[in-house]
RNA sequence: GGGCGCUUAGCUCAGUUGGUUCAGAGCAUUUGGUUUACACCCAAAGGGUCGGGGGUUCGAAUCCCUCAGCGCCCACCA
């Protein structure tokens, strides 16, 4: 099989992808060995591939793959969420493009058309997914509204109610006009807004003259006041105590109350209160029995309470409002106002607080082991540490989970309702089962079918999603499993710190509710991929990459490699296309690495070289000494880092430094002992590769010797770390110093590198591994001379060890003296500071006896040096 | 408004309990090179008062205080 001389990916990576699947190689099933255990974030089911999707997904495939090869039974799920808000919006706008509005659908038609959707688009992103390489076990691929997570998601909720957590209450929540349903606090993100505050003036009742002003930054709730609200301690108010005011255009008579809640220092020290439409006013509303008006309809617009702007939307009126507030004179004046506007995570809508029923999941107690497992107990723990804090306060401050929303597209409600009281309604897994409960609890055996009807509300997505690591194995349906007594707790997880509160600490609070267990035991949290700019990338700004694009571009290996060589946990990654160069570059470094290996004539009759021997050697000590630092990084979660040390005992330590020397002059072949060994050291290189770029290793690893079929690099066994000598290393770093002087040397006498040379060792007998310095450096002669005059030029040090060249310098080329200069002030400066801790008695007698020793020992070498530079 | 975190080379970031000759890496830049693995290359070089100021200490990038800038989370005084 001949080797193209250019790294193409294209040319193989579908190749491989297709063999990894017919080989099912990542194919997990319970068995004997330890199971490394991860389940996906399940993406949108109508989304499509990004840049974030990249970063967090490489993580998951690097660690995973790493896990299979280590002996771990490896298993990551794949799957898609249902996504209730999103997608139904996304059919909703389908729909509407097509002419159709859900408003003229039955929920079954909508319904039907909602699951074609998905059907036709759903999954995309699964198998682009596979495009970059992913390793997941395919056969197990989830939907969230699959009916195996609908019956765990119903049998949860009737569980939940049957213990009293699970409530419906009339409150208010956050309404989304645009998806109209309600969404939870989490998705509710505030933004600062430039906005007015309108100064309002009031008529006092009964009294001709006398007006009262009030602040407001939505005068359109006028409409809906019920009240004036002032604090009892404001002087300026008081005669007006037990007064009524004339609420402009409605002229509704309203009380004026008095509650210590007022800032009596924010604007007019008035507020107008509207129960209805705001969270505050509607505690004061309760505590006064005031009335509570609701002036808009769910779509924003207002209501029959909103008079002659009935139909017309919020903002309109806002501005309808203030000018006919001008024209009877009581607009006093408007402010600029910078506030805080709620809008909503998935549609970008304006929040609007309204009062409605809901149900809601009761949060206190649920949440009691998830905080003792992270914060205390460690059995599970967030990476980076940071995060911890940011958990703390959501799970010690939790609010009741509002779990019912407004939508068709989802788990419905398993509600059935059979009258018209408050608790007229029994909870059941069935139509069936509901009509059973509804006759035992009404008594009354004739109830008929068509008198019971289910609750029109789905629940939220993260009511399914919660249970993920649980009912991707059936737990919650059938908790004795093989499957889950064997999956279950995963190992890691790994997404955006984004919905660490929407999902992760649900997980955890499910996991302990449902299993008694936590759901996994480590939570990489990545950072967000942002732009150059340090913006986050979006659809909006139109400033992400297309992920399919790079990967035809750089390969998915360069990709991965790009995303992985800047991002540590939790950190933002600012995306640079560059970096994917740097991936692809690399890839092509080790393809070129091996098309050299390959080309390589086995020369059975000749002898090892000792230079090839200790090459071999240093790379055999190096090699290990790195598969340490590596696995060390990987505990640690320190992904670039051991992927960055990777690159560099690649191109360093093998391509510049063991293949260099090992290279046979041209014509020659190599010999066998060497050849083999440097196969093999190949082979262990591109395993720990592998993780990182799956697709060029499993190329060569089939390149470098003939395969059985299912001989796959990523079930290959992970390199062990089979000891270390740390003085090969350090010989090693001295001798690539002597090497690098010798170069330098050529290169400031312009010297050709070929130009025969002699070295001599002037201090120390031990020359490093002469016979590589030699070949690398096309040096004649290397060896020790005490000759003691020399020309001060042709000298070079190493540490305090001096070596000298012979050669005949041009005058002209001599490097300049003022290089030694500096070194010579430098080293004099250095000097003076140590023996001015050397001689300062504090330091002597606080200073632990190894520091101390250091100092003279760097006393003594500094010496040495000035001395060296002088003779020069 | 509260809390948390960050600021080290042009860029992205390492830097363990304060002490190895500790100020580092990769990329970028500059210089030189290559008819025989790779210009997606090789060899080398330059580049930082560790955000500013103060303190503790024999000794501070590392600990404390303070100021400035940035980011994130939470809160929702209309």
């Amino acid at each position: 099989m001949s080797i193209s001389e250019k790294y193409n990916p294209k040319s193989f990576e579908d190749k491989w992808y297709k063999y990894w699947l017919d080989n099912k190689i990542f194919k997990s099933t319970p068995d004997k060995r330890k199971p490394y255990t991860i389940v996906i974030p399940p993406p949108n089911v109508t989304g499509v591939l990004h840049m974030g999707h990249m970063l967090n997904n490489t993580i998951q495939d690097i660690l995973i793959r790493r896990a299979r090869m280590r002996g771990y039974n490896a298993c990551w799920v794949p799957g898609t969420d249902h996504a209730s808000i999103a997608t139904e919006a996304k059919v909703v706008e389908k729909l509407k493009n097509d002419g159709i509005s859900k408003n003229s659908l039955t929920r079954d038609q909508f319904l039907e058309y909602a699951w074609k959707w998905t059907d036709e688009y759903g999954g995309v992103i699964l198998d682009q997914l596979k495009k970059i390489g992913c390793s997941c076990d395919w056969d197990r691929t989830k939907f969230t509204l699959d009916p195996l997570m609908s019956k765990s998601v119903v049998k949860v909720f009737i569980e939940l109610f049957k213990k009293g957590y699970i409530y419906r209450g009339y409150r208010m929540v956050n309404w989304d006009p645009k998806a109209q349903t309600t969404v939870s606090d989490e998705e509710v993100i505030y933004r600062e807004q430039k906005g007015k505050l309108f100064f309002i003036s009031y008529m006092i009742d009964g009294e001709k003259n006398e007006k009262i002003t009030v602040a407001t930054t939505r005068p359109e709730t006028i409409l809906g006041d019920t009240a004036i609200c002032i604090n009892p301690k404001d002087k300026r108010y008081k005669h007006l105590k037990g007064k009524e005011v004339i609420v402009p255009i409605v002229n509704r008579v309203v009380p004026i109350i008095m509650d210590e809640y007022v800032d009596p220092d924010f604007g007019t020290g008035c507020l107008k209160v509207t129960p209805s439409h705001d969270p505050n006013d509607k505690i004061i509303g309760e505590k006064y029995s005031l009335d509570f008006i609701d002036i808009f309809s769910s779509d924003g617009t207002l209501n029959q309470n909103g008079l002659h702007f009935k139909g017309k939307d919020r903002f309109e009126v806002r501005k309808l409002i203030i000018n006919e507030i001008k024209l009877i004179g009581q607009l006093v004046k408007i402010e600029d106002y910078i506030n805080n506007v709620g809008t909503s995570e998935r549609t970008n809508a304006i929040i609007e607080p309204r009062i409605s029923e809901q149900w809601f999941l009761s949060m206190k107690e649920l949440v009691k082991p998830a905080i003792n497992s992270v914060l205390k107990t460690n059995e599970i723990n967030l990476i980076p540490k940071k995060f911890n804090n940011t958990y703390r306060y959501w799970v010690e401050n939790i609010t009741d989970w509002n779990i019912s929303r407004q939508l068709w597209w989802g788990h419905r409600i398993p509600v059935y309702y059979y009258g018209e009281n408050k608790d007229d309604f029994v909870v059941a897994e069935s139509f069936k089962k509901a009509v059973e409960l509804a006759k035992v609890k009404t008594n009354n055996p004739n109830l008929k079918d068509s008198e019971i009807r289910q609750d029109e509300d789905v629940l939220d997505t993260w009511f399914s999603s919660w249970l993920w690591p649980i009912s991707v194995f059936d737990g919650i349906n059938n908790p004795d499993n093989d499957e889950i007594n064997y999956y279950y707790p995963t190992q890691d997880l790994v997404t955006g710190p984004d919905i660490l509160f929407f999902w992760v600490a649900r997980m955890i609070i499910s996991g302990y509710e449902f299993r008694g267990k936590n759901p996994f035991s480590n939570v990489y949290l990545t950072g967000l991929v942002r732009d150059q700019r340090g913006r986050k990338m979006s659809k909006q700004l139109g400033n992400s990459p297309d992920a399919l694009n790079l990967i035809q571009t750089y390969g998915a290996d360069g990709v991965r490699v790009g995303l992985m060589l800047s991002s540590a946990a939790g950190n933002d990654l600012l995306f640079n296309e560059n970096l994917c160069n740097q991936g692809k570059n690399f890839a092509n470094k080790i393809w070129n690495a091996f098309r050299l290996i390959d080309s390589w004539k086995l020369d059975v009759e000749l002898k090892q070289s000792p230079a090839s021997k200790d090459a071999l050697e240093i790379f055999n000590n190096k090699f290990n000494k790195t598969i340490e630092i590596i696995d060390r990084y990987f505990k640690n979660y320190r992904i670039s880092e051991a992927l960055m040390t990777a690159y560099k005992l690649t191109w360093d330590d093998f391509c510049s430094w063991l293949l260099e020397t090992l290279k046979p002059s041209y014509g020659s072949g190599i010999d066998k002992k060497s050849y083999d060994e440097v196969k093999s050291l190949l082979e262990k290189l591109l395993k720990i590769i592998h993780p990182f770029m799956p697709f060029i290793t499993e190329e060569l690893w089939h390149r470098n010797i003939k395969r059985k079929s299912h001989d796959s690099i990523g079930l290959s066994e992970w390199p062990k770390y089979q000891g270390h000598d740390d003085l090969v290393i350090n010989k090693y770093e001295k001798m690539k110093q002597i090497i690098s002087g010798v170069r330098n040397f050529r290169k400031d006498n312009k010297l050709k590198s070929k130009q025969p040379l002699n070295l001599f060792s002037l201090d120390s007998i031990n020359i490093p591994y002469p016979q590589i310095i030699s070949k690398l450096t096309y040096l004649d002669k290397i060896k020790h001379s005490k000759k003691q005059k020399f020309n001060q030029s042709n000298l070079f040090t190493v540490d305090v060890d001096r070596y000298y060249i012979p050669f005949k310098i041009d005058v002209n080329s001599k490097i300049d003296s003022k290089k030694y200069n500096e070194q010579l002030v430098h080293l004099e400066n250095f000097l003076i500071s140590i023996e001015k801790k050397l001689s300062n008695a504090n330091f002597i007698n606080s200073a632990p006896k190894n520091i101390i020793d250091l100092e003279k020992k760097k006393l003594k070498d500094t010496k040495d040096k000035i001395e060296i530079l002088k003779n020069k």
